[in-house]
Formats: structure tokens, C-alpha cells, sequence
DNA sequence: TCACATTTGTCCGTATGTATC
DNA sequence: AGATACATACGGACAAATGTG
């Protein structure tokens, strides 16, 4: 798109805190470091690459940023190779979100569609500890109503987990990162015990016809669901489509 | 998921650079800040938040790489808005592809899957912008191959500005992600002239049945296409299968 | 064209907080 | 509890880049 990954890029452009981040980057991707390992103090990074701290910090804050490294503060402490990055990505996206660069009609439009497809991938592929995790989280999620609490990470958890059982790492992803911006949603808006409720019920229908290996039954089941759930939502839909919700589109580059 | 958006969350525990982006993010989210709005100098930050360049710094390379401001030195140079937070997430995409956390088999099988749904939407809510800048982009990719050029930038735009004729800021930035990746593994096996073509002349044909309005031969024409791609990367999907491809999912939190 | 002011980029010295041993 | 090691943070200084007059 932007002049970016072309041919003739930039030789000497680069700042040092971004070839620092870069070289470290490419270690990782050569599995030279590995998750786990512990990266040289700050000090002895200056020292190693030939650059201040502060260009070291920088670098740090790009790697942490990005989900390489974690950085731990005092003895023995110092940046270790984390591999977070998966979460990072969710992160950005709940901030694109909430930048209104996407509609809430958007993301559940989008998130019917996609889980889906996803659950006609579970079927075939999904196995006895996926089964187990999955009733786990519905029967926790129902003792919570039993109890009138809302079970909103639970509910979560449970589509997440249904990605996870596809297999199919960019699924899961996609879901985890839709999931995200839903939690983000949900938790402004707070839902009531009986929505929570209706729910977990559903999430009880779809697990046992997927047990029971009946895949219209459940795929029927997830868009009676989804679209449920899209019908609880609509007001705020229509809220945000009055206050003229997506705007963005305006600056070119 | 972790311990992050819940109440009684860390009072002091931030570093001064966390709280320093979180505040000039929340001036963004309220509108108050806005794309090409400049940004005071690093010194005078420094001095409005009573801290000093350094960690002024740190905040402002987190702000950069998570896509909301771009820096320019020299006189009158400076941070400003720029508000390109999507392109950063398909970057941290690849990251991740490149990490080895997705296979290309499960790229390629999501894929599919993806592009499929989105052509469903596309048939409904295409318009003739979104025709003609299709129609260009093939001719485009015509004249390189009939200059025996490979096409592989035109031909990887063509699927992202199908996915922006969805009207669906979620698929395209699903579909612009997955392109990304894409775009990365091609540059490093080169496909041929003879590959080229065969994909400008699928995206012709599924062209010209979305203009006919005939939805079920657009749809098997993509998914006839995407088959053949897919296909064509068999060899490498299987040796990336041998070479042990996808390992990750060891470390645990 | 040529200085000049502005601003980022970078380095150094130093001090402080904090976690580990 | 004390020593150690480390990140965190401040302030001063200079170089490099870049737009302006």
C-alpha cells in the first residue's frame, strides 16, 4: 500500500533505536532467541550494539509494544522474550474500534458471518479436550446465574474456545480479536442477568449438538444465537448510527 | 483475559511513558485531538507534563508504532495525528505469520473461507466506484503480464478492493491483514509469468459475473480460483509441513 | 544560495525505586 | 536486613535534519 515493503526502500534512513529493535527482531524470527531467554541488562545492550541507553529503551519500548519481550524491573530482573504477540493484535484492534473506524453493525455483521464458518470447521476437527474445556466453561458460566451473577467472561470464552478447537490458528485470532472489542462493548453497556442467561442456554443447545456431531442442528443453533444477540443489541446499534457512528475516512496519507 | 480492564485496577503502578500515551490516546478518542493535528515539540510535552524528554520519547515510539502519530525532524517538523492504526495491525499480522504461530495451509484454508463470505456482501452492496477501480486494477495487471510482467501487487489489491466494496471496515481489515501475509510469502517464491496471468484472468471473470449480478457464478468462480492458488502453493504448504511448520503454542503465560 | 532557528536523534552522567539474593 | 542489579527517570549537551527567511 504506502511505499513501504518495495524494492529500493530506504538504505540509511533508519533510526538506530529501529535497526537496534529490527536485529532483535530478526533474532527471534531466527529462533536464535527463543521464548524465555533473557535478553542482555540495558547497559550491556548500549554496550554491545555501540548505541546509548536510550536508544536501547526505545528499541525496548517497540519490542514490548509489539508483544517480543516483557520487561522486568529490579535484581535479576531486565527484558525476556515473551511471544505476546497475538494479544498485542487484539489490543490494536479494540483501539481501531473505539476510534469508530468500525461500527458495531459492522463487528457483529462480521462476527456471524466468520464464527460460522469457524463452527462448520469445529465439527470435523474438534476433539474430547476441546469438548471438555468447552462444558467447563458453560457450567461455570451457569452456576453464576444460578447465583444472579452475569456471566460475560464465561460467554466470551466460550466462542473463543470454539475457535481454538478449528485448529486453525488465524481463526482463532480473528475471533479472540472480534471477542475483544465485543468485551469492550459489553462492558459499558453491562447486560442484565435474564440476557446473560439466554446466553449460556444457547451455548448449552450448540455444545450438545455438536457432541451429538448434528451440524445443521448447530450451526442452525449458532445463527438463532448470534442473531439474538444482534436483536439485544440493536438499540445501541441504532444509537450509533444517529450519532453518525463511522466517520473516519477522511485524511489520505 | 488478563488482569488489565478490570475495577481497582493499578493506581501507581504505571510508568510515567504508559501514563503520558494513555493521555494523549484519550485526547484522541474524545475528538479533541485529531488527524493532522500537530503535537507541541518533545520539549515543551516535556515541560506541560512534568517529565522529562525521555520518557516523553518512550510514550511518543509508542504512539508511533501502534499507528496514531507519525514523527518529522527538522524545523516545523514534529509529532502530528495520523491516525493509521489499521495498517499497523496487518503488520503485527505478519509478525505473527512469520513467527511460525499460523501455517500457511491455515492462512490459505482461512482464506478461502473469508473471501467467500465477503463476495456474498459484495454482490449486494457493490456501487460503481468500487467497479471501476476493480476494472482498473485488472487492466492494469493485463498490460504487465501481456509486457511479461508478473502482477502480484495489482493482483493482491484486486481481493483487497473487493473486500472494501463490502462496505465492511471489519472484512476489509480481516481481508487486508490475511493480503499481507500473502504479499510476504509471495515475495519470497517469485511466482511466474504463466501463475500471474492465471489469476488476472480468474479476477476478470469474477469480474465480469459481479457486474452481471450472477452471484452463484462469482462465488464459484473465487472459490474455483482460490482452489487453484491454493494448488499452485501445495509444494510449499508440504514443505513447511515437513520442516515441522507450525511448533509455537509452548509457553504458557 | 546561504545562514538560522527549530526539532528530532543520540549520548552521557546521575539519581531513585524496586525486586532478588 | 543489607547488598546488588536492574529498570526508571531526569537534565544537560551536541549532532543531524529540515523548513524558513
Amino acid at each position: 500500500m504506502d511505499a513501504d515493503n518495495n524494492l529500493f526502500s530506504p538504505i540509511k534512513n533508519r533510526r538506530a533505536f529501529e535497526e537496534v529493535s529490527l536485529k532483535i527482531k530478526a533474532l527471534i524470527f531466527d529462533g536464535i532467541l527463543k521464548p524465555g531467554d533473557k535478553l542482555p541488562s540495558e547497559t550491556d545492550l548500549a554496550r554491545q550494539f555501540n548505541v546509548g541507553r536510550q536508544t536501547i529503551r526505545e528499541a525496548l519500548r517497540i519490542l514490548e509494544l509489539s508483544g517480543f519481550i516483557t520487561v522486568h524491573k529490579g535484581g535479576s530482573g531486565g527484558p525476556i522474550i515473551k511471544d505476546t504477540i497475538l494479544n498485542t493484535i487484539s489490543a490494536l484492534f479494540l483501539d481501531a474500534f473505539r476510534m469508530k473506524k468500525m461500527s458495531l453493525m459492522e463487528l457483529t455483521v462480521a462476527r456471524l458471518e466468520i464464527e460460522r464458518v469457524v463452527l462448520n470447521y469445529v465439527m470435523d476437527s474438534i476433539d474430547d479436550s476441546d469438548i471438555k474445556s468447552l462444558q467447563e466453561s458453560v457450567n461455570r458460566a451457569k452456576k453464576k446465574i444460578e447465583n444472579n451473577i452475569i456471566a460475560t467472561e464465561e460467554n466470551l470464552q466460550f466462542h473463543k474456545l470454539l475457535a481454538k478447537a478449528s485448529k486453525n490458528h488465524v481463526f482463532v485470532l480473528i475471533v479472540e480479536t472480534i471477542m475483544a472489542a465485543v468485551a469492550d462493548f459489553l462492558s459499558r453497556i453491562r447486560p442484565d442477568v435474564e440476557t446473560s442467561n439466554n446466553v449460556v442456554e444457547y451455548h448449552e443447545q450448540i455444545l450438545r449438538a455438536i457432541v451429538e456431531k448434528k451440524r445443521e442442528k448447530a450451526l442452525n443453533l449458532l445463527e438463532e444465537h448470534l442473531l439474538e444477540v444482534r436483536r439485544r443489541l440493536q438499540p445501541f446499534i441504532d444509537q450509533e448510527e444517529r450519532a453518525g457512528g463511522k466517520e473516519g475516512d477522511k485524511q489520505k496519507g
